[in-house]
DNA sequence: GGCGCCTGAGAAAGCGCTTTCATAGAGGGG
DNA sequence: CCCCTCTATGAAAGCGCTTTCTCAGGCGCC
């Protein structure tokens, strides 16, 4: 069916030892033989057949990476990267959704495991480090933003306290002294640690950590747009950290709704830096996430693992990236 | 090192056929033999080598996406729909950037012939259909959006001539006259077709084609940004019609910075319908492309097609979403 | 001129499955 | 009671590569 490295050898004159040999520019080969083996390969067009070279070397030369939702405008980025990353080193990419449902999860593990990837990419995930392990085997792994309990995995992430403590900062610099934040779930780490930068920065400027000004929403427009209202029956305030840009995108819809101004009234930050935040009116305040280059190094990580490297995990910095929705509170009332 | 099929059916005491038929399904066993193979793969926790398999059977249950840029926010819920069907189908993704580069498209199609995909879904390909055939051989192939020249390859479509017409047309009602296409880049053909969209509804209204009121711009932001400089020097309008959402949120922010309000002194519609355009200010009034249900089709047509089918392609109609960014012409003048 | 060594190339096994073909044994019918 | 027909299972080949092992021949050296 298929042009095989028997045709070629035959096609050649040589043997398929010495046809594989060309192919893979291992072992020595007089350089006329390597003509007419290139001239075969040519002729017939032929492609060799990985599955096949997999099977003999188990090398699959495959990435995988999992992630909840593509459609989160944060991931874009972050797959390009390591797609990118992978094809540079000619590795393949395969993604998968697993919408955050631990037995999607471990179902696509083993799938994984059984397609013999190379190495996996885990982003989101909700699983235990056991059962990742049960799942996958020995197959390396890069986690991405959770401190995962996973032997030999590499861990990549970003400094979200840091970049939580920026954005309030950036908002106690300008004059807010009634700064509410709009939280992600609660059961997420990067949640927990941007609400800790948050309650850094209070701390920093000897202001109380007031538990009516925090209110939970789960990373999106709608979410956002809610917890506006639970906020405004919770007590008055200048400004809104927004533990993500979708939701804080969100927040600037439902203030202007109430009449708010942004940021004449109630100034707000974002967390992500999306594409997007630079076309919004105003254009967002957020803290940038360097989603591109984690992929890319994510990717880099893995490799490195799969090539048998033993590498250390990376942490990123998040940059406070100052646009129009903030600036200092009004002299009249605040909202609420 | 890793278990085998032969590990199981020494541990099971059969012989691997039976094992390999236990797990597939094929052929008939004997209750108890079944639940004695079963016993043996749940305890040494076997996970069948899928290279193997598909090296015997020449079926690797993957299929591939191609795409020029995951990052152009129309395609998460494209690739999620793809990969969603897929994995529904027992199948795996395999995701890959072009840059709309011919040459790493051709190279990627080799690739992906080597790695035997079943299946492949262009998104956005530059290259023809012969070379697509030359790189890819037999594999069957869903094209997006193009009218490609590649017999047996299903086409999955939007109607984007109509979309443009919609959108046009709603300007023509709310009483514009003079209104202005931010065109995509010339060489593609969504390009044209939305252009002759415009072109058509102009026509319908009775009204001439202004050449000057068409500028090319190249589907981003920037593109739509800079697009109104050239058109304000072109001559009045009251209404621009993007080629898609970015450009369309360029155009939007470029006016503004002329102080040109949207809609009050100009109307905006866009293309994609892409997550966003609900929260912009004003929120934008676009024509929305089914891109989640046309990743699903398209992944249920490619399925058909590897599994011996011989499918038709699809159209989809574009619909338009009347938002915030359009409205009557102001009284006065118009802008330019 | 003979010997050892090096280079280039082939033979064959093996990677972990599937699947065809063959066969042992269990029933059933005459 | 024998033979035939199924049913359940095993043996072995084959999928298309890689890689080890082996060997033939050419060369340099003594």
């Amino acid at each position: 069916m298929d042009v095989t490295i028997y045709d070629v050898a035959r096609q050649a004159g040589v043997s398929p030892a010495t046809v594989s040999r060309v192919l893979n520019g291992s072992g020595r080969v007089a350089a006329a033989t390597r003509r007419r083996v290139e001239a075969a390969v040519a002729q017939l067009g032929y492609e060799p057949n990985r599955v096949a070279r997999s099977l003999a070397t188990s090398v699959t030369h495959t990435l995988a990476l999992l992630l909840p939702d593509i459609t989160n405008p944060f991931f874009p980025a972050l797959v390009k990267g390591v797609q990118l990353l992978a094809e540079e080193r000619r590795y393949t990419l395969l993604l998968g959704h697993t919408g955050a449902d631990p037995e999607r999860e471990e179902a696509y593990l083993r799938v994984l495991r059984g397609k013999r990837v190379d190495g996996v990419i885990l982003v989101g995930l909700t699983l235990d480090g056991r059962r990742i392990r049960g799942a996958l085997g020995e197959v390396p792994v890069v986690v991405l933003d959770r401190p995962v309990d996973l032997p030999g995995a590499a861990v990549v992430r970003v400094d979200h306290r840091g970049g939580a403590f920026l954005a309030v900062r950036h908002l106690l610099e300008l004059g807010h002294r009634d700064i509410a934040h709009v939280a992600g779930p609660r059961d997420l780490a990067v949640s927990r640690e941007r609400l800790e930068g948050y309650r850094e920065a209070l701390a920093e400027a000897g202001l109380p950590y007031r538990p009516e000004l925090v209110v939970e929403a789960d990373f999106t427009e709608e979410g956002g747009y809610a917890a506006v209202r639970r906020l405004c029956a919770a007590g008055p305030f200048t400004a809104v950290f927004a533990a993500n840009d979708l939701s804080a995108i969100g927040v600037v819809a439902a203030l202007r709704e109430r009449g708010l101004a942004v940021p004449d009234r109630v100034s707000v930050v974002g967390f992500d830096d999306i594409h997007l935040c630079a076309y919004t009116v105003p254009t967002l305040t957020t803290v940038r996430q360097p989603a591109y280059a984690m992929g890319r190094r994510a990717a880099e990580l893995l490799i490195d693992a799969v090539q048998g490297g033993d590498p250390r995990g990376v942490v990123f910095a998040a940059e406070l990236v100052v646009r129009g929705s903030t600036g200092p509170p009004a002299g009249g009332g605040s909202a609420g």
